[in-house]
RNA sequence: GCGCCCGUAGCUCAGCCGGAUAGAGCACCGGCCUUCUAAGCCGUAGGUCAGAGGUUCGAAUCCUCUCGGGCGCACCA
């Protein structure tokens, strides 16, 4: 018979969705199937969605079943009306969780070695860096921030040859710039520094090390001073030297040769990648001597591990790709677990002025600072726009959106969101309207679609905290704060918030303090300011 | 040549752990201020989701290949 047929098939779904743990077999044979009857309704009809959500159906005004085998849930309003109140009594945690249950996470970011001004490709990966770590912090995750730096090496010896040049030229002196010296203005700067503090003192100084001294102490407080100005603030900063110095490096490598994935040849010390699926054998210490930057980087992310943290996350910008397989091999052939590590790989940067892309190149350090940029357009934007585009675009910073005061600058679009909702309530207290207590808030007058809409958003926030921190993507952050700022204004426009109603009025003004919390604190999530005027 | 990322509206980009009619902002065009900030709102228009195959009841989404763009492929970091 054709209904036992389908009645079998039913059946065999609600088992499926028990053993799936999607409902409990409570339901099992309270289901109907029957003939309709009206026409219109199905040749055969089953309540079976109803019954499965029947312990819920204070929650729900009717289920549907549509198009290909939906089953579409229409929640009764005072479902999302009763997020108003959820949100308003946890003003200063609502969106927080703790899914990360304490988890200790590394977010290791910037990390640029001290040779000059963060360029804003760096820039990117700060606020990137900072506003993920804000994430994991914000969903119960135990966070450090950390910056690695190398401050010994060839690199820096090259910056102090390059501000032994310049202070020899602006004496006047014979000098010779290294070949591949750093050739921006700073230099030039410190070197007069220098100039003034030990007068021509120097010339004859047959070590490098105090031109480089000065040059790393006034570049790394520059840096420090861009961070700052950022708003980011880093909880430890980690020296590639002190790995050489405890015996760390060295301790690699004989872990490394101990396991026979190290070997020498040419003079050379190599790292067996082949044996570790990779396509070829790579230098961890150069024949004369020194580690290729692999070596420091495997002792590093070891480091990582026995300092306990169950998460690390590395912040890079995509020209350093080639070094993640190497060292999160190394990390493997050293008995470490590589998923602990994630790896986040940010697209560059391009500046856009007057709609021409500005040309820049870091070798003649031609190329814009994050400090020029923070002169012209400020923290708040910065940050918004570095945020505005995923790790995977590459990023189109337009200068002539970014510095318009304007409609169109998104930024200054949510933060006039935030102005507006506390004009509002400026405005409702001058005219006398009283909130009242929390728990006498008229939540049942907002059925407006545009009200169940905007709580619904509100509803959502959490979710969307915690998915963007998991998925370490702070941009969707950035676009549910557009979205729900525009839903706001729109809002506002069509509908009277403070009115003759005294009830509405009250309800409406939760309302919009409910929405002044959301927005408030996503702004904060993402480091931006919530000024309450504008 | 090899690896990774990207290719979605005129432009800049969401969506990508498969689902119903693919979204937003700019730009364009047309409207809205005696009333809570016009730094705002409303409306019109705009698409072979680079292309070709494949998997699937179903693909922007997953797989393969091709074509474009970016970044790498050091005894630099």
């Amino acid at each position: 018979m054709i209904k036992t047929r389908l009645k079998t098939l039913i059946d065999h779904c609600f088992d499926q969705g028990v053993e799936a743990g999607f409902w409990s077999a409570a339901a099992a044979g309270g289901y109907s199937l029957d003939e309709p009857k009206h026409a219109g309704q199905g040749d055969l009809a089953t309540n079976l969605a109803m019954v499965v959500l029947a312990p819920h159906t204070d929650l729900l005004e009717r289920v549907e079943v549509a198009g290909p085998g939906f089953v579409n849930c229409y929640l009764n309003k005072t479902v999302w009306q009763s997020v108003l109140p959820e949100v308003c009594a946890n003003e200063a945690t609502f969106g927080r969780s703790d899914i990360g249950k304490a988890k200790k996470v590394l977010v290791e970011f910037v990390s640029a070695n001290p040779t000059g001004p963060l360029s804003v490709g760096h820039g990117r990966q700060a606020v990137l860096g900072d506003a993920i770590a804000g994430l994991l912090s914000a969903t119960g995750h135990q966070v450090t921030r950390e910056y690695y730096y190398n401050d010994a090496g060839r690199q820096m010896r090259v910056l102090g040859e390059s501000t032994r040049a310049r202070y020899l030229e602006a004496l006047g002196l014979p000098f010779t710039f290294p070949e591949d010296g750093y050739q921006g203005q700073y230099i030039r700067d410190i070197a007069q520094a220098l100039i003034e503090e030990h007068g021509d003192g120097l010339k004859d100084e047959p070590e490098v090390t105090p031109f480089k001294n000065k040059a790393e102490r006034v570049i790394f407080d520059d840096i420090n001073t861009t961070l700052h100005r950022l708003g980011i603030v880093f909880d430890n900063y980690y020296n590639e030297h002190s790995l050489y110095e405890n015996g760390l490096v060295d301790d690699v490598v004989a872990s490394l040769r101990e396991k026979g994935l190290a070997y020498d040849q040419d003079g050379a010390v190599w790292f067996k990648g082949t044996e570790c699926g990779l396509p070829q054998d790579r230098v961890i210490i150069k024949s004369t001597g020194e580690p290729t930057y692999r070596l420091p980087d495997m002792a590093y992310h070891r480091e990582k591990f026995k300092r306990g943290f169950d998460w690390m996350v590395d912040i890079f910008g995509s020209d350093h790709i080639a070094t993640v397989p190497d060292v999160l091999a190394g990390v493997k052939a050293l008995g470490y677990d590589p998923s602990k590590v994630t790896v986040v790989l940010h697209q560059f940067v391009t500046l856009l002025r007057d709609g021409q892309q500005v040309k820049m190149s870091t070798r003649k350090a031609n190329f814009v600072t994050v400090d020029e940029l923070l002169d012209e357009v400020g923290a708040d934007v910065a940050r918004f726009f570095f945020l505005m585009r995923k790790a995977d675009s590459q990023l189109e910073f337009d200068l002539d959106l970014a510095t318009k005061t304007s409609q169109e600058n998104p930024v200054y679009y949510v933060q006039y969101a935030h102005a507006r909702l506390h004009s509002i309530r400026r405005q409702a207290e001058a005219k006398g309207v009283v909130l009242g207590s929390l728990a006498d808030a008229p939540v049942g007058r907002l059925t407006l679609d545009d009200e169940i809409l905007l709580l619904k958003a509100m509803a959502g926030f959490p979710g969307l905290v915690q998915g963007a921190a998991l998925d370490l993507a702070p941009h969707r952050l950035v676009f549910f704060l557009q979205d729900l700022a525009g839903q706001f204004h729109s809002y506002y426009n069509k509908h009277r918030i403070v009115s003759e109603d005294e009830e509405l009025s009250r309800a409406r003004l939760w309302l919009a303090m409910g929405l002044r919390i959301v927005l408030r604190n996503g702004l904060a999530l993402i480091g931006v300011s919530a000024p309450e005027s504008m």
